[in-house]
DNA sequence: CACTTGACCTGTCCGC
DNA sequence: TGCGGACAGGTCAAGT
């Protein structure tokens, strides 16, 4: 469940660990998780030196100084985690690592860097990928250039977020957040919450939604994903931060696997979970109506 | 074109 | 205790 916050969460430590470092090998137990061929990899992948790591949507882009780069996926149960030369995980170390020790049973695919460090990628449920592409044709990749903005770009104005929602005039509004071709990186997790916020029922059809109700969305939208960035993101099952650490913005969720528990503004009414989008949904049946 | 459904996977939980 | 089935949700391909 990786979503704008994890994966960005999991950039900026990345972007604080992983420049520099020259890749010494590369090992995968699983074709599927990783694409690139033998050939690229020896001439472009071992003894690249990692220039930065980029994001764009829920998608990483290690970038390297062969003019390829790495994308990565890390869909529902995706984990990258670096461990350093002297680093122990597990319970009980200093650095307080929800993962164990690595490589385990989910790692699908193992970076060595000439320094000794590692960078492993993890995933039990066989979701995500890693591939390994010139870095001029990344944002020729069909899914690259199908994505929304992001809503988190400075240029992204809340008409221009109106305006895309309102494309899909007859979608659920929940669907229509997922759709990471209206924008760019929202999931399960800040669609509901958002829509909690801006008290919209997710099962409402984009043209029964006013502007001023979809500004506020935006602007609610955004706070969430702010909030939760800050937080370290959130980690249900599997999400941990390139240092194999929680994030904590499931702490502060108003609807997020909440179901029966209170809502925050109304102590008396109880957060249901109901099914819009085909997903697990979260709302609170008195502050969110659906006025289909 | 707009929108919905099935498939990809594995671990966990629930009812019998 | 074991076992089948539902469920978790990101995304693409295929279907309506």
């Amino acid at each position: 469940m990786p979503e704008l916050p994890e994966v960005e969460t999991v950039r900026l430590g990345l972007a604080r660990l992983l420049p520099g470092k020259v890749i010494a090998s590369e090992a995968h137990d699983w074709a599927k998780g990783f694409m690139g061929s033998d050939e690229d990899v020896r001439q472009f992948l071992i003894g690249a030196k990692v220039l930065m790591v980029k994001r764009r949507a829920k998608v990483l882009i290690i970038e390297l100084d062969t003019k390829y780069s790495l994308i990565i996926h890390l869909k529902m149960t995706g984990q990258l985690v670096y461990v350093g030369k002297d680093d122990r995980f597990g319970a009980g170390h200093p650095n307080d690592s929800l993962v164990g020790d690595l490589p385990d049973k989910s790692t699908r695919v193992t970076f060595q860097f000439t320094d000794g460090s590692q960078l492993f990628f993890n995933d039990q449920r066989k979701f995500g990928w890693v591939r390994l592409l010139p870095t001029a044709e990344v944002p020729n990749i069909d899914f690259f250039k199908k994505f929304g903005p992001e809503p988190l770009a400075a240029d992204f104005t809340t008409r221009q977020f109106a305006e895309r929602l309102e494309r899909r005039k007859n979608s659920t509004v929940k669907a229509a957040l997922l759709d990471q071709t209206v924008i760019a990186g929202v999931g399960n997790i800040y669609a509901d919450e958002s829509l909690w916020s801006a008290k919209i029922h997710p099962q409402t059809l984009i043209k029964n939604i006013g502007h001023r109700k979809l500004n506020t969305l935006f602007i609610e939208l955004r706070q969430v994903l702010e909030l939760s960035i800050a937080k370290g993101g959130s980690s249900d099952k599997n999400y941990v931060n390139a240092e194999g650490k929680r994030g904590s913005y499931l702490s502060f969720a108003s609807v997020f696997r909440r179901e029966g528990q209170p809502c925050p503004r109304h102590p008396d009414t109880m957060i249901s979970k109901i099914r819009v989008a085909r997903r697990g949904t979260h709302i609170c049946p008195k502050c969110q109506k659906v006025s289909n």
